[in-house]
DNA sequence: GCCAACGTTGGC
DNA sequence: GCCAACGTTGGC
């Protein structure tokens, strides 16, 4: 799963809302990759640059709808790399704070693999006892979250998912 | 659309 | 380095 060193894999989830990039558009990139730019947050970047490796499992989460939930899976193609799309004043999120020598934000790159059957929901994950430790259910904010083994084996158990 | 919880900024 | 003001996120 992690070509090159001798560690497992890492497990995250992803938030976006829908209406600005889906696990549909994911599915429809052409080769199915995705440049997972534009992270301004510092917590999140520091996961990005530092954490986040070929061969991460993430869990797709869609967020600012009526029902936000985990709606299907990606695995990481690319791990930390410069957001480029700092440097560039056309873009939505240009930092002209950043530079080539200092890029300050970074990002992955993604790729489909496959749906939930049936979407775990954030209420359900709230009711969910086992996944009260998760950072959605106190620090929803964060973008980037980290995910145990043991949460990413429930919520697949939950959207019935074989792992 | 509201608002609570956060994160960031900037004056001192 | 503190902290008030401000901006953003995201559930509801």
């Amino acid at each position: 799963m992690n070509p090159g060193t001798m560690e497992p894999g890492n497990y995250w989830l992803f938030k976006t809302e829908p209406g600005c990039f889906s696990f549909e558009d994911l599915k429809n990139r052409p080769r199915m990759t995705e440049h997972w730019d534009g992270v301004r947050n510092y917590q999140a970047r520091n996961l990005l640059r530092d954490r986040v490796r070929t061969g991460d499992l993430v869990l797709f989460y869609h967020s600012s709808i009526p029902q936000p939930a985990v709606v299907g899976i990606a695995e990481v193609v690319r791990g930390g790399y410069p957001d480029f799309t700092a440097l560039d004043p056309d873009a939505e999120h240009f930092d002209p704070k950043a530079s080539p020598t200092n890029p300050i934000w970074y990002m992955v790159d993604v790729r489909y693999l496959e749906p939930l059957p049936r979407p775990v929901t954030l209420e359900q994950i709230r009711g969910n006892p086992l996944l009260a430790c998760m950072p959605l259910v106190n620090r929803s904010r964060l973008s980037i979250q980290p995910v145990t083994p043991d949460e990413w084996r429930i919520i697949l158990a939950m959207g019935g998912l074989k792992p």
